[in-house]
DNA sequence: CTGTATCCAACAGGATACTG
DNA sequence: CAGTATCCTGTTGGATACAG
């Protein structure tokens, strides 16, 4: 994601920030690391159907973009954990801003709202 | 993106605020509305460098999404204007906490470095 | 346990040409 | 002016298998 940060310096703040923060499951990454370090399974479990592929990449580019600490601690069988920088944690209350947010504002449809198609009755 | 929002009401609100913002240009859009209404070659020339096609879907997003309004004036020629609903007003509140984060964290390179390597001396 | 490598389908986004 | 249609490329993300 560095290069997609690039390009959005280019254009805008807003846009940077989006460009950290954008992709799926990392503001949702971020928002379960609030409550304090958690190893890869424990995350990859709170962050909900995210493949081990794309939350690597994912923490990967926050890492990077200095949201979120990686450390690795040299053990058998290997345990890493990952945290939340200052910068992580200011990115954390944004999110829980748009996840209040939304739901404030975004509908949820109803229990049994299939689709467009009703349950075969 | 409606599909995307479905599939976020699944996991969890942060994601759901992630699916109707976090394209690229979307929260920018958002943003520039912020001001006032703006037709939409305003609105392109304000966001940056966005192909007409790109914001033209984002914004129908966006539509769908409650988050801008849409108005078209029976005129030749045309004219269409955007605007922010109050669910867009207040993303945009969350639009600048985010832009406002990025300048502050995100480190921005000097003028001239250019990727890893120096200017030829 | 914490990833990486590979394959693959879906999608995003620019360029260009065209329409009402 | 405000898009739409088409083509094209790069990226995203899951699934699966495998590695240290």
């Amino acid at each position: 994601m560095r290069d997609a940060v690039r390009r959005a310096l280019e254009v805008c703040p807003v846009e940077v920030g989006i460009a950290v923060a954008g992709g799926d499951w990392k503001l949702t990454t971020v928002s379960k690391l609030a409550d304090g370090p958690l190893r890869f399974g424990e995350l990859q479990r709170a962050v909900g159907p995210v493949s081990a592929k794309t939350l690597t990449r994912q923490l990967r580019a926050l890492e990077t973009d200095g949201v979120v600490l990686r450390t690795v601690y040299p053990e058998v069988p290997p345990r890493v954990t990952y945290e939340l920088t200052e910068a992580g944690r200011e990115l954390a209350t944004i999110a829980t801003l748009l996840g209040r947010w939304s739901e404030r504002f975004v509908p949820r449809p109803g229990p049994d709202a299939v689709s467009e198609y009703g349950p075969a009755s």
